[in-house]
Formats: C-alpha cells, sequence, structure tokens
DNA sequence: CCTTTCAATATGTATATACATAATCGCCAT
DNA sequence: ATGGCGATTATGTATATACATATTGAAAGG
C-alpha cells in the first residue's frame, strides 16, 4: 500500500522541508544515483543546499539512518547502506476481514471448547512455566459455504481470566482478545504441512492436501497470553507481504 | 530479535533522555498501564517530569506516534491509540546464511539459464510493459547432501543488463543482484503447495508433498527487476515473523 | 437559542546555539 | 619508518526560542 506513497510527487508548497530532504534523499539513493557505499553531502553541506539550518538536516539524516537507508560514521560522514536482509512487513488481519475482502459471507462456529490444567503440550506451546489452567478451542471460519480456515487455540487463563466465563458461540476468540488485552510481542511461524484426517475432514479436503498453518504466539507484559494455529486449505490462501524502505 | 531489546532494562546512565522517554512511555503503553484511548500527559507535563526541554519531549512523542503506540490530536493531547491490524516483520535472509545457521554445509547448483524475450507468462510474473529481453534461471540450493530449496527466477534484462554477462555458475542470482541493484521495492506472496513431478524431483521428495512456496516480485525505482520462485519442502522450512511494537 | 467570532491551548516545525563524542589526519619524536 | 598524541572534523544530543496551525471552549451578537 505504501508503495504507491513512496512515489507521491511534491506537488510542493506545503509540504515541511524536513519532509522534502527525507524523499529527495531516498529518491536519489533508490534511484541508484547514489549507489551503495557513496557518501552523501555532509550535514553543512545539506545545510547550504536547503538553506535550513543544521538540526532540520540532522533529524531528516538520523530519520533515514533508523530506516536503514544510510550508516552514519562519526568524522567521516553518511553513507548509502547496501542492503542486508529482506525485511517484509506482514500484515495478518482477522480472518472475518480476509473473507469479506473476497467478496464472500463469514461465518463463525465453535466446535469445541476445553478448560483444563495446562498439560505438557500446552505449556511448550504456550512457553509456559507453570501448570495452571487454560482454555483450549477449536473454532472453523467459513467462506460462503466452504470451511476457510481451521483455528485451533490455547489460552493462558493466569493472563485473560475473564475467558474463562466466555462460550465463545456468537464471537471468534481473535477479536475477543483483540478488544480486551494490550499485546506487546507476538510471533509467527509460517509453514506448510500435509493435512491429517483431522483437519482434512475439518476443511473438507483430501487427507495428505498441502495446508498453509499459521502459529501465532502473543505475550503481553512478558506474559504469554495465547497460542493459535490457524490451517488453511493451499488453494484458499496466500498470504501477502511488502517491503517498501520506510520514508518516516 | 527484538523481542528482547524492547524489554531492556536502563542499566542506565549512559542512555540518552530521549532513550528513556521513549521506552518509559511504551512501556507504560505495552503493560497496559496506560489503556487504549487514555491521554498521556501533556508535553509540558512530561517536560517537567524529565526536567528536560519540549523539544526533547516532542521528538520522543513524535517517534512513539509514527510507531503508531499513540495518536497526536492538537489542541486535545496526545493519546494511546487502539492496536489496529497485527503487523509482524518477516526477514527473509539470504538462503546460505539460513542453511549455515542450521549448521549445515551449504552448497549451489546452477541447473538452467536461458536468455530469451519475454513471454506473456514472464510479462505476468514481472508485471512487465514491453516485451523485452528477460534471463530466465533455475538453481539449486543445498543444505548436506539435501536439497533445501528450489529456485526459479527470472530477471529483466532492460532494467539490469549485465545480467546477460553473468553465467551464475559460481554465485547464485540472489547475492548478485543485492550486490549490484538498489531496491526499493519488494513483494512477498507465500502459500502452501503440492509439489508437481519437477519439483518432487529437484527436492528429492515424494510428488504431491506439501511445499511451501515463497515467491517474491522486486522494483528498483518503478522499474520491475526480477521474480524469484522458491520452493521448500514442506519439512525442511519455516518462516519466523516477528511483531514488537516498534521502539526507534 | 443558535450561530459567529475570538482567544486559549497543544502540537508542528524551524532556528541558533552549545557542548559531547568518536574517528581520522598529520605532526612530531623516537 | 613508526608509534603515539593532539588538533580537527562530522555527527549526537540537548537547550531556549519563535512562530505556525488546528481545535476547542467560551463569549458576543443576532
Amino acid at each position: 500500500m505504501s508503495t504507491i506513497e513512496a512515489v507521491d510527487v511534491d506537488v510542493g508548497e506545503s509540504v515541511s522541508l524536513h519532509q522534502r530532504i527525507l524523499s529527495d534523499i531516498s529518491e536519489r539513493i533508490l534511484s541508484g544515483a547514489w549507489a551503495p557505499g557513496h557518501r552523501i553531502p555532509f550535514e553543512h553541506e545539506l545545510t547550504a543546499e536547503y538553506k535550513c539550518s543544521r538540526m532540520t538536516v540532522n533529524k531528516a539524516l538520523s530519520q533515514l539512518a533508523k530506516a536503514g537507508l544510510i550508516e552514519r560514521r562519526r568524522r567521516s560522514g553518511s553513507f548509502v547502506r547496501r542492503p542486508q536482509s529482506q525485511a517484509a512487513v506482514l500484515e495478518i488481519h482477522d480472518i472475518r476481514i480476509e473473507v469479506e475482502a473476497l467478496g464472500l459471507p463469514y461465518r463463525y462456529e465453535r466446535v469445541a471448547r476445553h478448560k483444563r490444567r495446562s498439560s505438557a503440550e500446552d505449556r511448550a506451546l504456550l512457553e509456559l512455566d507453570s501448570n495452571g489452567p487454560v482454555l483450549a478451542l477449536e473454532c472453523r471460519h467459513f467462506a460462503g459455504k466452504r470451511p476457510f480456515a481451521h483455528e485451533q487455540r490455547l489460552i493462558n487463563l493466569a493472563a485473560v481470566a475473564e475467558a474463562a466465563d466466555e462460550e465463545f458461540h456468537a464471537i471468534a476468540p481473535g477479536p475477543w482478545l483483540i478488544a480486551r488485552v494490550p499485546w506487546s510481542a507476538a510471533e509467527h511461524r509460517i509453514r506448510a504441512v500435509a493435512a491429517d484426517r483431522h483437519i482434512a475432514a475439518a476443511l473438507d479436503i483430501e487427507p495428505g492436501a498441502p495446508c498453509l498453518v499459521v502459529e501465532r504466539r502473543t505475550w503481553s507484559a512478558e506474559h504469554p497470553v495465547t497460542h493459535v494455529r490457524f490451517t488453511y486449505a493451499a488453494e484458499s490462501h496466500a498470504l501477502v507481504a511488502r517491503f517498501t524502505p520506510s520514508q518516516g
């Protein structure tokens, strides 16, 4: 989405100087005019070029440095960085949103719900220390008549006690949690697997068919909150991630 | 990786004030102490709290706003934002790096190389307008004795003319391109597929076995540069993406 | 009572200035 | 030559200040 913004032409009076310096320089870098390793003008030179104070130039360059486009070295100057590792932003939307974006009616179904002391397996998935209580959920998400995704979820009841009183018949656990728990970190693991019998039945596909699995572990202020595994039939889903060098 | 940094304790004298304000406030937000919608103190109040100038506070708050943790409203103040959509950073490393991270010896093999006028299919993959020349490559990446990934790549020779003279016997096209072409944008598409005969043979797995496919399209200053499809056998690979609210 | 107007307020952007810090260059003595 | 040392230089961080701008709340006028 921001791919568009990145090439916005300065129609240009109302833009701040800060922004102008930023986009000027990043354009010269991204167009290749200033190749990796090239030393960009010193702050005092840019000060002259843009007729502004060093503070303004400094702010812009610091931002480019934070964005990873340039590297700054004291006494030596600022240099265009060589791209390091491809980093992309993966937006993981609520499944309802994804389904509705396809123009299909969304339906949610709770298949099972168990409250129990955490087993060794639960603790491994949640990265939990104690054997406190967890809530295990199994759900299906439909796009039109077809099952779209299968959800297996564990909720750490020590972190989210209210979940024990929720049946999750009407609302899916994802949006329920988002509305209640401020998350501070999450880890996603994405892989391909063959459908086992259980998954195949739930998604109405052949056993052994390829599936995309997205597992997410979520923490809130150092406490594990939830572990969820979404399984999508191969045809139904692709994840899209975009990289755009950040412009501030 | 930055999950760790996010909770770095201020051992604290050498940290800049700027950094201290930033981490202080984001910790209060992420711990839930300041819930979404909460109005955080005005700049002049923080100025008093941290005994520093408004500029310093302003810089920190502007950064938090850019990171999406807070929303600033003139005359009203700054407010903690409600988490919008899950966004995670997916780092896509060079395959050599990934293999070596597993402690296995890396080997690269060029299977095929064709220079041709772009076909309709090539143009669709590259999002190319003209029917200019392209270079089509097929490669294999090994981890130890086992094939780890299969690579199918198209390079737009109009954008990277020098590629026409490179055989890609010794060096893989990925690192070759990274070292030469500054990319400005990339789009990744991740899905699960069943191995066809060709892929199965290349990866030494059964036809029909699930595979993880990562496709990447890369642009440099508005020109399509390359399209690449990596196929991994299901057992060999998982992608990991991490979300950490950005701290600057 | 409703609308218009105006002043107060919080943020947005920019300046000039100051001193700290890290890295490099060149001089000097060995 | 060479090794150390101080001066120079570019960036890093912070301050005080000024004015612009958007938005709110209250006063003034119809």
